[in-house]
DNA sequence: CTACACTATATGCCGTGGAATATACATCGC
DNA sequence: GCGATGTATATTCCACGGCATATAGTGTAG
């Protein structure tokens, strides 16, 4: 059997699986962050970035995340009023803030990856032997930096 | 070197390349079928999904894209008040609606899913070589399988 | 056949993100 | 230094989904 590349007309599936299995696990993950650390997997995510990035601005977290500045900004006032980040003054650049974690927000970040990585070791057993995983894992490493590279989805504001 | 399966400490790291490559697709489609077609990718979702499954009822909507019903019954009166779909009353159970395409649905429904098909080549095109794509299409798919089998991130309502 | 428990959908309120706009600041050319 | 232009963030308005509740219909025990 001969075929190029994953032939066009399997891609609108693909799609479907993919947005599926985001969809699952970011509903499965968040009824655990909820339960146990009162957070939902948008924060998690944000503070799992501040924690590796301290000093990232609203516009690098916005890039990361493909979001708008806007959702953001807001994002980020909710992890500050709830203690988790501040926003301190950027010396360089009056206009913007450097964020980073509070050490509570810290110690959350650290306490709700453990959930998030148990919560996908559970969720993902015995979906993929060790080789499928791997291969899976690779694939969409190599489509994320191919994405970021070419900007593609980034959102207008 | 070693491993049994994956690493549990890399999966939050592929759960967060998943969630980027998820947004960024949905949101370069959601640019290309708004532009093109005056629709968003979760409708073209739903209509896709009502052309391949006509007669769906809300409820296996709802099943399908793992949200809840009362954002499905939103949706379908979106697509109801554009003229794409239409409820029918279930001679079976009177409670109920019978969903399908009208006409015009339908033709967008191929037109959009021609345009998903075009933008995902385009998009992912360079950055996966066909045996790696293959392997994440199966991966996906493999995942998708066993997080529905287990109900995983069902919604409450 | 009637009361009761259950199911399918619809509706209202709230939180969140997208997009456009406003504001403060920076930077460049002069 | 000053004005014009661009940039970083905040704010506002709107659309959508989650969740709780309401409504209508089903089915079943007695």
């Amino acid at each position: 059997m001969e075929y190029t590349s994953p032939r066009a007309e399997d891609l609108p599936g693909f799609f479907a699986d993919l947005v599926r299995c985001e969809t699952r696990l970011y509903n499965a993950l968040n009824d655990r962050l909820r339960e146990r650390h009162g957070i939902v997997t948008s924060q998690y995510e944000a503070l799992r970035h501040l924690r590796d990035h301290p000093g990232a601005r609203v516009a690098d977290l916005a890039a990361e995340f493909a979001i708008g500045v806007g959702a953001t900004s807001k994002s980020v006032d909710r992890l500050e009023q709830r203690g988790l980040a501040v926003r301190q003054p950027n010396p360089a650049d009056r206009r913007s803030s450097l964020l980073s974690l509070t050490a509570e927000g810290a110690r959350l970040a650290d306490a709700a990856e453990r959930t998030v990585r148990d919560g996908l070791a559970e969720l993902t057993s015995g979906a993929l032997d060790g080789a499928s995983l791997t291969a899976a894992v690779a694939a969409v490493a190599a489509l994320r930096a191919t994405l970021e590279r070419d900007g593609a989805g980034t959102p207008t504001g």
